[in-house]
DNA sequence: GATAATTTTCAACACTTGTTGAATTCATCA
DNA sequence: TGATGAATTCAACAAGTGTTGAAAATTATC
């Protein structure tokens, strides 16, 4: 036979239908059947190389947030580098998001497909919480830190609670629910991700600036 | 026999389990027989009193939507004729905002339910888009009135998007992740419904500000 | 108190679900 | 080539799914 480009294994088109269908529908809105189907091979298979339903999803989930928290991470050191150890508030919540912004612009529908999955995921109340805190909490603890170090004054219950609210903002715009374009009528598209970040930046570093930066400790 | 409180009618029964189990595991997570036993009555009487699956989801999430938009429109105007048509920014999110933190300070748990199910549906991609849109986006375009008659020169893509953020950092806090809880470490919690918005409101007031009014149309 | 209408239960349907064990194909290498 | 082990398919399981029609119980109406 003549060399040519294989078709990816198996195993991985079965990691990419799944990544693609819970990211649309969630867990339990998923078969097994539909999975198999989307990715042209048998049933069996699944449970063959990812054992049960959960876990499978488990290891489409955690597939890709290592590499997403080492270019988180990078972003941040980088930003702490180049300031001498005192990054700005927009160095910082710029690290965190430019990393997802870059993944999304290479096109790869896979990166798009988790990141929705990743902002689904964060919005579920019973799924969500031990997934995320496995796999993110780490280094969004990491962020906090620097977060603390940058606003030394401000009382951290406020610092949690401003990011809490960046993370909401940010996993609306993941989940890609199509909702803001149908509000705007077409004015804004979640798909443009060039601007999205441009704005969400501002936003959050203001939000940041006004609830930790003009209260001291202690404020009410 | 003597007279003493009746239990709901079972109707009803049925659409306080459905709430609550929607709002906990999402609509594909939960089974019309689990729905059935927490409220006591056979299964039958789901198709009976609310038709399809689909059907008793949608009666659930409509039951409290028109009040919810109601009490709303009502804070809004008010904002609006004390303020001789000029309400502020803040009065204008606090009109968004101030009435669902009345409800649930009202302890009444079918609305602390209700407002994480509005949580989880605005995060579902191929469910939520339909649903948000008919029985919240007429209110939501009133108050995207409003925010743009308080700020006539900012770019209107700006305005939707700062929506798009608020409206996140909101879903996120409605939807009881519970995650906010465990990464500061029981510092910050979700059901502290007292201060959360007294934070939230000047956060999202001030990443507005910063986006909207910094800013003139056809700025980048 | 008989009749009609509504509400509730019972039993079951056709179908889909996740999962599994045995059989079959494929690749690796002595 | 033949043997070994992994990868893949086949067929089927027991359990659970939404849904329904007919019977029974309850409530309303005259």
């Amino acid at each position: 036979m003549p060399d040519y480009t294989p078709p990816a294994p198996k195993s991985e088109r079965i990691l990419n239908a799944a990544e693609e269908l819970f990211a649309l529908h969630g867990f339990d809105g998923v078969t097994l059947r539909g999975i198999a189907t989307a990715a042209g091979v048998d049933v069996a298979l699944l449970n063959y190389h990812f054992g049960v339903k959960k876990k499978l999803f488990e290891v489409v989930f955690m597939r890709r947030a290592e590499i997403l928290n080492e270019a988180r991470l990078n972003a941040l050191l980088e930003a702490e580098a180049s300031s001498g150890g005192r990054p700005s508030l927009e160095q910082i919540v710029s690290a965190f998001l430019r990393p997802i912004q870059r993944f999304q612009l290479t096109g790869d529908e896979g990166w798009r497909n988790y990141l929705a999955l990743v902002g689904w995921v964060n919005s579920s109340s019973v799924w969500g919480e031990e997934m995320m805190h496995k796999s993110f909490d780490p280094l969004v603890a990491r962020f906090i830190e620097a977060l603390k170090k940058n606003m030394p004054d401000a009382d951290p219950q406020r610092i949690y609670w401003a990011y809490q609210f960046f993370s909401g903002a940010l996993t609306l715009t993941l989940a890609q629910t199509g909702r803001i374009g149908r509000l705007s009528d077409g004015l804004c598209r979640e798909s443009d991700v060039e601007t999205v970040y441009d704005l969400m930046i501002p936003f959050v570093v203001a939000g940041f600036r006004k609830l930790c930066m003009e209260h001291p400790e202690g404020g009410a």
